[in-house]
DNA sequence: TTTTGTCTACCTACTAGTAGGAAGTTTCCA
DNA sequence: TGGAAACTTCCTACTAGTAGGTAGACAAAA
């Protein structure tokens, strides 16, 4: 009952996979078309520019974290758990390798040179991302499961910060157990002792 | 009685902001080259190789910070002080847009796609700045100005996680006040209360 | 006189992007 | 229901421009 892919996802989950290795500049058509088995030509039908083609799979990956972050906040159980998860799927990520860094976390690095396109849908997914850390920690502090030293927003954006930088730790010294033991004291530490 | 820069210099200078701006493939020599009013077979001259002008940029880039940290540790009163000067470097760094980006966190995120020679440097800076935020958190340690939750390498790896990703967050947010708003109250929980 | 730094002129490989056409599929209507 | 028009997807072949890099000439300095 699994559809296959169609070309245009295809043609978005190698671009992806290749700006989490290299960025925007480290990949070209060419890399995707020798990846797919298409032409260069074929992959300029489906996304005209390569600005166009980033901005599109940008989009589409804010639209899916949105969507995961969402069903997080329904399905588990406690503020706690809910971050719990958030960071155990990237655990999980960046140590079987499958996608060791966030899209729009490496975007954002390029940000000074990147299309306006591109680069305000970046924006987008950390605004976003933050906001779903604020009403996380929000939550947690209304149920008195945690204790923050500052306000919710101020404090989702340390534990935002903190995510990112273990990734590019975890990443810069070739130690994928960094992450866990960078942000996993992070979050411990916003319990209710 | 400032001598002018070498040709050499001026060349790792601009390659450097242009590095920060937009990582390994985000500059050409030409862009060098135009930058400095000189031709690219010049550049050539002085750093036969991409890879090479790279490897002995972040060799200049680590030695420049081993030596800044080392003479912190000697001027600064008190670990605290070592600390809030360090990330007080950043802040002005990032606020008047001088270098809004450390080189290696830049690099760092092209990991996977670094030639050896660089790569290797990359991950010699970050152990060089984990050891020093490690001795700096130890000697506070020591001297009963920080309590800490966790070991000193742990926690000095936090720290670290915490600049670099504030340094991502305000660059992603076009906001500069957001990185002291991040690091600030990270280096403030440390103190004894 | 050798070394150093710069130049012009060039190379090959690759970049994003285009033109035009060959199939196959869908739509629409007599 | 048949068939023409329209659309989709892919192709080959191409463009202009840029990438990193090289060869060799020239001038000034050591």
């Amino acid at each position: 009952m699994k559809s296959m892919p169609s070309t245009s996802d295809k043609i978005l989950d190698i671009a992806q996979s290749l700006i989490v290795a290299g960025g925007y500049n480290g990949f070209s058509y060419a890399d995707i078309s020798n990846a797919i088995g298409i032409r260069k030509a074929s992959i300029h039908h489906h996304f005209p520019a390569k600005a166009e083609l980033v901005a599109v799979l940008v989009d589409r990956y804010t639209k899916q974290a949105e969507a995961g972050l969402h069903s997080l906040r329904e399905q588990a159980a406690s503020p706690a758990d809910q971050l719990r998860f958030y960071i155990d799927y990237w655990r999980s990520c960046i140590e079987n390798a499958s996608q060791p860094f966030c899209v729009c976390a490496m975007l954002a690095s390029e940000m000074q040179m990147l299309p306006n396109e591109v680069a305000s849908r970046v924006r987008t997914h950390f605004r976003n991302l933050a906001a779903w850390l604020t009403s996380v920690l929000q939550a947690g502090v209304e149920q008195r499961l945690f204790q923050l030293d500052k306000r919710p927003e101020e404090q989702a954006q340390m534990l935002m910060a903190s995510v990112h930088g273990a990734m590019l730790s975890a990443r810069a010294l070739g130690d994928p157990g960094l992450f866990i033991a960078i942000v996993g004291p992070e979050i411990a530490r916003l319990r209710v002792a």
